[in-house]
DNA sequence: GTCTATAGGTAGATAGAC
DNA sequence: GTCTATCTACCTATAGAC
């Protein structure tokens, strides 16, 4: 089963061209290699040619980068999987696409796709609560397209979140070096969730 | 399909009793929640009442608490996963076995097992290719079990892979407060495993 | 083996000039 | 908006007494 929408997304679109986009991306690279703790503000600054202190002018803080980062990160994942079933009738057609665009996105932006993941700890409490938000509308909308192919699983949103749980992965041990192809990762991965979804075939 | 083997192993009996195996324990409570980088040796040393200068008589450096923490948690899966094979000739119930095991380990011991997947990057270089042998093990266990049922897949080494990550993440979201039943989740899991590799059943 | 005290370095953030 | 300089706090690790 062929992707229909192997359009990519720069997730960093969403915010304008300017220093502020360029401390951003140094930041995404940054958080995901060495994570937030690990990561520290002056080599950011310095990776876009600016001072320590110039961060500060563009950020409020640390964490404020994080929640900018995390929002635009979250932002890009839903949109990603809303474009990829846009038209899409047929159920199984739609899961493979949703699916299958979820993946590629965790991909394509691993860096991005790690601090969604695993840096979330780190924002302050109410940064954390809007970010949850938009991880409860994905999660929502997956669980909504998969419970189509099994109505009667009673183990549904747990079926949804394994599937998931494979694409989010993919942000660990994703290597770009490796060069391989996310679209071909993303197919896989979608035919895998049907099988999943099979529940009536397989015991 | 019912899961044999619902016992469980407490990793740190891999370290003798005393000082060293109490750090190491505060050290996993303390790298799980907050990271490598996030969590300060003073307070690990504090956890179990003693001053953060006698934390480096029992190990060289953070680091190497790191390793040691890691290195029981290698061991521990290997161990856990072998044990739940052991005695079973069914291939299917084999892979359904080896998965449920790996699933509900992550589960039981999920800060250990976020320590295990997400703070290898802060291994001395040494060190990480010991843990990282431990690792191919673990990876080749699972093909080799896997391939059997679907021994003509080319992807077999991908949905193997995908098959872990839904194990390996439940590290991530696994929350023992909520007490869902990790015997249960292992079991679903083994399921959704064994759907995976059906090819011919599914497009 | 454990303590107190502290060295030595680093990192987030601010002050104030331009 | 960007800089230099610096504050303040924290953290890993060591020194040396007991």
């Amino acid at each position: 089963m062929a992707d229909t929408t192997p359009r990519r997304y720069d997730p960093c679109d969403l915010i304008p061209e300017g220093a502020r986009r360029n401390l951003a991306l140094a930041a995404i690279e940054a958080f995901g290699r060495h994570g937030f703790d690990g990561a520290n503000t002056r080599k950011i600054a310095e990776q876009v040619g600016m001072s320590s202190a110039g961060l500060y002018v563009h950020y409020a803080s640390k964490a404020k980068l994080l929640y900018t980062i995390a929002k635009v990160g979250h932002d890009s994942v839903l949109n990603a999987v809303n474009d990829a079933v846009r038209g899409i009738a047929e159920p199984d057609r739609r899961v493979h696409a949703w699916v299958s665009a979820f993946t590629r996105w965790h991909a394509d932006n691993h860096a991005l796709a790690r601090v969604n993941q695993y840096e979330l700890r780190s924002l302050e409490q109410e940064d954390f609560e809007i970010i949850s938000a938009i991880r409860r509308k994905t999660e929502a909308a997956a669980v909504r397209e998969m419970r189509v192919l099994a109505p009667d699983d009673p183990d549904i949103r747990m079926t949804a979140r394994a599937i998931l749980s494979m694409g989010i992965d993919v942000a660990r041990w994703y290597n770009p070096a490796a060069a391989r192809d996310s679209l071909a990762l993303g197919d896989l991965y979608g035919t895998l969730a049907l099988r999943m979804l099979r529940s009536d075939e397989a015991g």
